[in-house]
DNA sequence: TAAAAAATAAGGCATTTGTCGTATTGATTA
DNA sequence: TAATCAATACGACAAATGCCTTATTTTTTA
C-alpha cells in the first residue's frame, strides 16, 4: 500500500527537491502541490483522497499555519507535517495549535523523512530532536494547549456551517434567510438539524460547541 | 530620602529574590507584599504612604493589571512597574492602558531594578529593551490599539459584566438567576440596560460586542 | 447628609426562538 | 437503480427573549 502525499511549498526549488527525496521510495505517491496554503487546500477540495501532507509555514497568501488549521477541519482524517526552516516557539506552538502531526526542519535527509511519513502515519508525532525539545519547553508553560481530540467527530454539512456562521455573527433567522437567498423556513430547519448535531439548544451554544470544535 | 516599596507577587521565591535585590540598596524601603493583587490593595488600604508598587500580573484572585487600574484609580500618585515574565503583547498594552509607569522582566537584575526605580520616580518610564521594542511595534500598528480607548469607554457595572459573562456561556435567564440568587426579573432588567449600552438588541450581539470591547 | 448610581423586583405584550411533523427536489452513493 | 443525503419549504405551538413601565432598597459619591 503507497501513501498519497501532498505538499504546501511557495519555493519551487525547495519543493523539487523534497519531492525528489520522496521519490526515492515506491511506498510513496506524490500527488499535487500548493504554491501556498489556499492553493494546496482548493487543490484538496478537487481530491482529498490524501494520507499525508508536508506543509510548510511561511507561504504568501495563505501561510501553513492557517492551512493547517482548516485541513485539519474539513479533512482531520489527513496527517500534516510541518516541513520549515522557523524552529521558534511561536511557530512551532502555533503549529501544534493547528494540528499539525509533525514538525520537522527542511535539512531532513530523504530517510529520516521517509521514516517520519511513516511514524505519522502509524500515530506517531515526528519532530527533529531541537523541536521536540522546544515543544517540551512549551509544555511546560501552562499555555493552552487545546487537546480537542478526535472524540467524536461532528460533520456538518456546507450549508449549516453557513448557517452557523451567520448566527455567530449575531444575525437572527431572517436576516440570514436573506443573506442566503433562501426562506426563513428552511433557514429554522437547518439549524434544528445543527440544534441536533452539536447538542444544544440555542444559538449560543450552538456557537461555543462550534468554535470549541473548530468548526466556524 | 528613602523610596517605599511595595510588591505584588503571588510565588513567594520570586517574592524572597526580589526583596533580597531591593535590600542591597539603602535608598529603598521595602514595605510590605502582597499574594496577589487584592491582598495587595487591602494593605495599601491600610497603608498607601507608597512611592513604588513592583506588580507582577499573572496572579491568582486578582491579577496585576486589574489591581494596577485600581490602584492608579485610587492613588495616582503612585508610580507602578510591572515586573513579570509575560512579553506578549496583551499584556503590555494592557498594562499600559491600566496606567502601569515601567515595565520590567523578571531576570533583571538588582543594580538595574534599583536604576529604574529611580527612573520611574523621576517621571520616565523605565522599560527592558525588548518590552521597549514591542511597545514601539504596538505604537506602530495601529490595529490593536482599537476603538476600546478613549473613543467613548463603554461602562459595564459589575452585576452586569457577571451576567454578561453568564449570558456568553448559553445560560438563559432562569439559570443565571439560579446563579446569581436573583430574580429572573433583575436578570431581564440588567440585560436590558447591557443592551441600552452596548446599542445591540440580542444576546449574540451583545457577546459579540463585550469581547470586541474586551469587556468579558 | 443629600443626590446619584446600582441592584433588586414585577407585570405586560409583541417578537423571536426552539421543537415538533411533514414534504418535495436534486445529488450522491451503495 | 434504489436508497440516502442535502437543501429546500410550511404550519403549529410552547417557551424564551426583547422591550417598556414602574418601584423599592442599597450602596456609592459628591
Amino acid at each position: 500500500m503507497t501513501l498519497k502525499i501532498a505538499i504546501a511549498e511557495d519555493n519551487s526549488f525547495l519543493a523539487k527537491a523534497v519531492i525528489e527525496k520522496l521519490s526515492f521510495f515506491n511506498d510513496l505517491d506524490f500527488k499535487f502541490k500548493g504554491n501556498n496554503g489556499a492553493e494546496l487546500i482548493g487543490k484538496l477540495e478537487v481530491n482529498h483522497n490524501i494520507d499525508v501532507i508536508l506543509m510548510d509555514i511561511q507561504m504568501p497568501e495563505m501561510d501553513g499555519i492557517t492551512a493547517t488549521e482548516i485541513v485539519k477541519s474539513k479533512y482531520p482524517h489527513i496527517k500534516i507535517i510541518m516541513l520549515t526552516v522557523f524552529d521558534d516557539d511561536e511557530n512551532i506552538f502555533n503549529a501544534i495549535k493547528a494540528g499539525a502531526n509533525g514538525y520537522l526542519l527542511k535539512e531532513i535527509d530523504a530517510e529520516n523523512l521517509h521514516k517520519c511519513i511513516l511514524e505519522v502515519i502509524n500515530g506517531g508525532a515526528p519532530m527533529t530532536p531541537s523541536i521536540a525539545l522546544k515543544t517540551l519547553n512549551l509544555l511546560r508553560n501552562p499555555l493552552i494547549i487545546d487537546n480537542s481530540e478526535e472524540v467524536e467527530k461532528i460533520k456538518l454539512t456546507n450549508r449549516e456551517t453557513d448557517i452557523l456562521e451567520h448566527l455567530s455573527k449575531g444575525l437572527n433567522y431572517n436576516e440570514i434567510a436573506d443573506n442566503l437567498i433562501i426562506s426563513p423556513s428552511t433557514v429554522r430547519k437547518h439549524i434544528e438539524n445543527i440544534y441536533k448535531k452539536l447538542q444544544v439548544h440555542n444559538k449560543m451554544e450552538a456557537v461555543l460547541i462550534a468554535q470549541k470544535h473548530k468548526l466556524i
